[in-house]
DNA sequence: GCTATACTGAACCATATGGTTCACTATCAG
DNA sequence: CTGATAGTGAACCATATGGTTCAGTATAGC
């Protein structure tokens, strides 16, 4: 498939988001960069474990970090999130126009005095 | 947490849509209605997958569906994925912020001789 | 009634995920 | 130099995920 890079990206984006650890810790770092540690202690998980979600947020390029002396300064990474905004966009234009389709069969509909099982669906 | 009930609806949301299968079966089923045969084709799955892949769909309110017969026809649900899309919103404006911080601070430093280490980071 | 079709549920499998512990390295502070 | 601190990597564990097969059930069509 053409897309498939983009696919990915996808797929590693929506799956790094689909943890509320990781979340959090994207909120935490909004608030100004911080180490494992701080990153780790809200939670109450190991550094080994919040390293982990980490890299998971680094892969998804959501997250940049940094090695400064013996802590790891991570901060938020410069993705827009545009490609995943833009899925969202074209979902949901494709509920819009779901609906409006819906709609026009109402009104199609309205005054025949019987719903057909045979009829087409709407959708 | 308050916010318990709306996190796991996030996590399921972001979970459903992290697999390419599961888009695309939502972007098949955008296109009208489909059973399960007919969204397992397409991805060489048996039907038993397929099957599960469209209970994530349901359990995350991306996809409803109704048996009819002996089909099961399934058709998008009518989540408008607003929340999700409030949460990338947050997102979106936490990183403009930090973009218009680093620009105030750029400007501040500008025409200082020397880089501080010892200077407040912008983010 | 009989047969083909459409789906379902249970059992199973391999791999991924989210977490741990423990031993180790590297740096900071005195 | 020495001790405390911050993080890392490997090994491990339980559970979740994405898939299968196989034996059913229920409906459609003749």
């Amino acid at each position: 498939m053409v897309h498939y890079q983009e696919e990915q990206r996808l797929d590693r984006t929506f799956a790094a988001l689909a943890d509320p650890t990781r979340r959090g810790m994207l909120e935490r770092v909004s608030a100004g960069s911080a180490s494992i540690g701080e990153l780790a202690a809200p939670f109450g998980i190991t550094l080994t474990g919040a390293r982990k979600h980490v890299r998971v947020l680094e892969e998804a390029e959501l997250m940049s970090t940094e090695k400064v002396g013996r802590t790891r300064l991570c901060s938020l990474g410069p993705r827009r999130l545009d490609d995943l905004q833009e899925w969202i966009d074209g979902y949901r234009r494709t509920l819009a126009a779901r609906l409006d389709r819906l709609d026009e069969f109402l009104k199609e509909t309205k005054g025949e005095q019987r719903w057909q099982a045979s009829r087409q669906r709407p959708c």
